[in-house]
Formats: C-alpha cells, sequence, structure tokens
DNA sequence: GATTGGCACTCTCGCTGGTGGAGTGCCAGA
DNA sequence: TCTGGCACTCCACCAGCGAGAGTGCCAATC
C-alpha cells in the first residue's frame, strides 16, 4: 500500500469528515463543500474544504455518486467515524424512561415474553429492526428436572433453567414408566444435577454411564438413561426479530430485490445467527458495518450488537440492523443499556 | 337497483368473463377484445366481443384502468368467477408428494414444528405467504396435568394436551408447596380432568369451589385453588405466517407504503386473527376476496382459508394470502389438502 | 337482429432534447 | 496556504412527440 496509514490525518481532515458524515447521517443526501464550510465551525472556504475532501477521497474515506453530487461516507469512512471521531449521546431521558417502563418488574413474565419486550423496545425507539438471541441454555444453571408419564411409551421431560426458561420435550422410550418410578428418577437427577450448566450435566451423565456399568442399580441406570436423551437433544440458537418493516421506509434499501433477501435471510436465520454468534465473543458493543459482516445481503445494513448476561454469564446477544446511514450515537448506547436491562429482568425471580 | 341480477349472464357472457378472468390471472395485465376472440374459443369477432365486455363492465364485474387499456376484473368479477366458473384442478402430483413427504409421520415432531412445516409448505407450494393458527386449546382435551415445586413462592404447572401441545406456566402462590403434596394435588386433578376439554375444565373446578366449601378437605382445597389459577390465564390465539416476503415480488402489491401496512398487521396479528376467527366457523375452504375481508390493509389481497380438525373438532385454520390476482383453481385445493393433512399430523400420537 | 369491418379517438409509454442547478477540479492571485 | 473565479460535468425535471394498444360507435353485411 502506498497510501499513508489512516490515522495520519490531520485535525482539520477529521473535523471535516466528521461534520461531513454527521450531515449526511442527518440528512440523507450528498454533502457538498458548501455545506460543509458552513457547519464545520472552521474558518474556510469551500474551496479549501474541496482540497482536503480530495485527500480524503483519494485515502477512501469518501466517494461521490457522480461528478457534481456532493461527497458521501464509504465503509472505511464510517468505520474511522465510528472508532474515533463519534460522540456517543448520552440517552434521552425520555428513551430511557421508555426502556425502563417497558421492563418494569413483571414476575409472571415469560422468558418469551421478556426477550419479545426487549426486541420491541430496540426497533420502536431506533425505528430499525431490533433482534435479541434466546438465551443460550448451555450458560444457564439448571434449576429443576422432571420426568411425568403420558400414555403409552411415552415420557415427557419438563427442564427449568435459570432466566425463566422452561423446556418440554416429548421422550420416546422402550417400556412403559410409572409415576412413581419417573418420580424417583427426577429425585435422583435433581439431586445429581441441579445447579450445573448443561454442559456440566452432559459430563456428569457421561461419568454416570461409566460408574453404572459398575454399580447394578437398576433405577440410576435408568435414570442415566433417560437424562441421556432428555439431554441429547441439540441446543439450537435462535432469535427473534421485531420491526422489520422499519426497514422498508429506508430509501437506501429500496430496492426491492435486496429487500426482499433481507427478509428472506431473517427468516432462514442462519446467517444472523453466525453473524450475532460473533458478537456474543466480544466485551460490550459492537458494529458491524455495511460488507464488514461478511454476508451479502447484509451490504447495505450496519448491525449493532451488545451481549447480556444472566448470572453474570454472556448467554446472549442483542443487536439492532438499520442502513448504515444510521444514528451510531444514538444507537450504541441504547442497545448498551437495552442489554443490560435485559439482563437483570431475565435474572429476576430466579 | 335497476341493473338485472348478477346471474342472469347469458352463456357467452359467463365464457367471456371466465376466458378474461383466466387470462387475467396467468398474464396480469389487462385484456382487450382481440385476445379474447383469440383465445375463448367462441367464434366471434373482436368486435362482438366489445359488446359483451361492456356489458359485463355496466354490471360492476369488469374495469378498465383506461380508456385504451383492456379490462380487468373487479372483486365482484371475482366473486362470480369464484363462486361459478371456476374448475378447481385437481392437485398435481408432484405437488402432493411434495406435501405428503412434508407431513410425513415423524413421533418426535413438537407440535410447534408441525405447525411451521404447515405454514411452510403452504407458502412454498404457492409462492405467497401461508399461515396457520395454532390450535385452540379450548377445543383440545386435556391428557395429563402436574405441578412442581420451584423455589420459594413458585410452583411449575404443566398441562398437556392433544395434539403435542405442552404448555408450561410459572405460578406465583401464597405458601411453598412441598413435592410430595404437589403429587398429590397432581394426581386428584388428574383423576377429575384428563380427556377433558379446557372450556369442561374450567366448568368442574367452578363446581370443585362450590363443593370445597361444605367438605373442608384442606388437600381438595389446595388443589382446585391451584388448578383456577393454572387454568386461569387467558387462551391467546396465535398464528405461524411463512413466506411473507414472497408478497414483495407480487407487481400489484408494490406499493411501498401498502405493503409495510401489511407486513405491520401480520405482526401486530389482531386483525388477521379476527379474520381467520371467522373461517373456522365455516365448513370447506373459504375464500375473501379484496375488500370483502372488511380490513384496509387486506384491500388489494385475497384470503383463501380452511379449517383443520384434531379429534373431529375444528381447532385451528390455515390460509394462504396472495394478490387479488391468484390461481384460485389451484390454491383452493393445496389448502384444502394440506388442511387435512396437518389435522391427521396432530392427531397422530395421542 | 346479431355480427362484423372500419374508423376516429384516447390514453399510456418510451424516447428525445433542452434547461437549470449543484457541485466539482483547477488555476492564478492574494 | 488560502481563496475567488471559472469552465466543466452530471443529474433531475419537463415538454413534446410518435408508436402502439384498445376502445366506442356506426354503417354495412349475413
Amino acid at each position: 500500500m502506498s497510501t499513508t496509514t489512516p490515522h495520519a490525518l490531520g485535525e482539520r481532515a477529521r473535523i471535516i469528515l466528521k461534520t461531513l458524515i454527521d450531515r449526511f447521517i442527518r440528512e440523507g443526501e450528498p454533502v457538498g463543500s458548501r455545506t460543509i464550510a458552513r457547519e464545520s465551525g472552521l474558518d474556510l472556504s469551500p474551496a479549501s474544504i474541496r482540497n482536503v475532501l480530495l485527500d480524503l477521497e483519494e485515502q477512501g474515506f469518501l466517494q461521490s455518486p457522480h461528478t457534481s453530487a456532493g461527497r458521501v461516507p464509504t465503509v472505511r469512512g464510517y468505520r474511522l467515524f465510528v472508532d474515533s471521531l463519534l460522540t456517543v449521546q448520552p440517552l434521552e431521558s425520555a428513551q430511557l424512561a421508555l426502556l425502563e417502563q417497558g421492563f418494569v418488574a413483571d414476575e409472571t413474565a415469560t422468558r418469551q415474553q421478556v426477550i419479545d419486550t426487549a426486541s420491541r423496545l430496540l426497533s420502536g425507539i431506533t425505528h430499525m429492526a431490533g433482534v435479541v438471541t434466546l438465551p443460550r441454555r448451555e450458560q444457564l444453571g439448571l434449576r429443576h428436572i422432571e420426568f411425568l408419564p403420558l400414555s403409552g411409551r411415552q415420557v415427557l421431560a419438563v427442564l427449568v433453567f435459570e432466566g425463566q426458561e422452561v423446556q418440554n420435550r416429548i421422550l420416546k422410550v422402550e417400556r412403559s414408566f410409572s409415576a412413581s418410578e419417573l418420580q424417583q428418577v427426577s429425585n435422583y437427577l435433581n439431586s445429581l444435577f441441579v445447579g450445573k450448566g448443561i454442559q456440566q450435566v452432559r459430563e456428569s451423565i457421561v461419568e454416570e454411564m461409566r460408574r453404572t456399568r459398575v454399580e447394578m442399580d437398576a433405577l440410576i441406570r435408568t435414570a442415566v438413561e433417560l437424562a441421556n436423551v432428555a439431554f441429547d437433544l441439540p441446543d439450537e440458537a435462535d432469535y427473534v426479530i421485531a420491526g422489520q418493516s422499519n426497514l422498508m421506509d429506508f430509501k437506501e434499501l429500496s430496492d426491492v430485490e435486496k429487500l426482499r433477501a433481507l427478509f428472506d435471510a431473517f427468516t432462514a436465520k442462519r446467517e444472523m445467527l453466525h453473524l450475532l454468534d460473533q458478537a456474543l465473543q466480544g466485551e460490550g458493543a459492537q458494529i458491524f458495518i455495511g460488507e464488514e459482516s461478511g454476508y451479502r445481503v447484509l451490504d447495505d445494513c450496519s448491525v449493532v450488537t451488545a451481549p447480556y448476561r444472566v448470572n453474570g454469564q454472556v448467554v446472549g446477544v442483542l443487536a439492532v440492523i438499520g442502513p448504515t446511514r444510521m444514528a451510531y450515537q444514538r444507537v450504541i448506547p441504547i442497545v448498551d443499556i437495552t442489554a443490560r436491562l435485559l439482563g437483570s429482568a431475565l435474572n429476576l425471580s430466579n
């Protein structure tokens, strides 16, 4: 690369770039030198601004749709903006209130309801799409396990986790079990597993299975076998999305083809889940701008994510999806705070 | 009304109307007299056809977008077409196979999965939006009820219904209960309620409560009170939708405003549920064309519905939603057969 | 009397060329 | 180093035009 390193930008260039992007985010139209001269606060003529703009364009931070149309940020421009130019706004108190009200401690709310609320709030406040992944059970401690006889060769397994999460599974079994038999099985497994995460439970099961071969207690053997089936099913990741249709209002996403591809990706979920998984690792808010996400359908979108915690463990992530031209300085704190509120709402009443 | 009654249409007019609508459904563009002269099989010149078209337009079955643009069916035209002109096609064997494969007896499938499959199949085969309401629990018999102690003042209620339906509810209670206490409660309630529908259960509860005032058995009293809470929560109607984005491909729905309103209605669900409720009453397939539905957002859409049964009881309805210009003769049997297949898939393994 | 060919009419759609405005790049002068 | 001036480019908008499609009506025909 013969271009200078990105951060060799002078103060003036930085101010001009920031002014341009601020303006573009607000108005959505290419910004010309005259506008910047007026708004930047720098006492410079449009002509001088133009020189700087030319530099910025050469360095790949800006581009112009055509010769006489002002300039528009590139992905690289947004990146610089987000990383070092942006001044994160404190959340407006009205919006904060809205969020807090949304999560008002309602002890009867199910996990599903809390998650729905979160994604609806995200999309409602930002006017974009809000996404919340379901808590990964891998990370949640088991509160309770129970097996119930159904008719015939069916057993109902009920797994209760921290964070309001209840799972039912209907198991097909070899022979029928009596209620009291299953009761004992449940008791035994509870004493063994409660408090552990699924991963630990699986390890325990393996260990128990080894032990069982030696110690020939029929009950324990049954218990371990049932547990093995109950915990065998894969831990499918999933998410809830709200406000998809908000995206239809952005003119930069008005290409029907692309919009449709985007919506299809939302329902197919696979790619989105991959992306959101990456955000699970990171610490705080994370931002994927345009092509950075690596998924074609998101080329014209940015994704702002933040992980949320239950019991100190990161169990999921929430995100706002909108056009690359979004008010990052507003969205970032919204996602951040919602993540915290969601975490504590799920912690409640464990 | 001075106009003649709708069915005073002569045979010739009927043939012409049918030809026109068939063609319009296939091609999507206003149909002119020449086209009809060629396709109708009638040995008439375009000029004669025009005379008939004029009549049909005066009677409100057709309209022309502008003076020189051929003609297009009105809602009334479609209605007549659907009610008495249409020749329902037998389902293509390829599609039938697709449907049957989709519902192949998989005993491990949950109710949710079966429903999802149904709506996905509907939308996949028709290339429109597929909707399936969840089975109304009101109509489903109870297979099993169980109460489990959680920590503190929480009790987990598990309700298992016919049709693979399992419901969990975390109840807040006045005092904590022991496992064995709840076991007894569960046993008692099972003996009382199993096999009954929710409505009957509620009646039983009321009756029991009256009895309880006299007979002062603490256990029974507790049981009835818990049951009262567990069955008190409302039976929320809900549905699953698939292939929403298919609708974006129809040029007649390309108005972004309207499309957005439609999508919002799908997520809000309320209006849609009202509409689908109506279809619960009817016998077989039912069709709402354009404004007939009574909901603005559906003005440009038609909805083809059919109820489905579990244990002989109508418990839900499925629907295909698309533009008024849809291939009714194909869609009707698809919806019909899917309804039957869904019903038997849910009956399975009760 | 129903049917038909002829015809004038209407409306849309796509193409063309012209104009005004916005913004640029560059250069010469301060 | 900054600035005013200037020629240039490109888009968006509009009007005008011709082709094409389809109509309604009328007079002629079977």
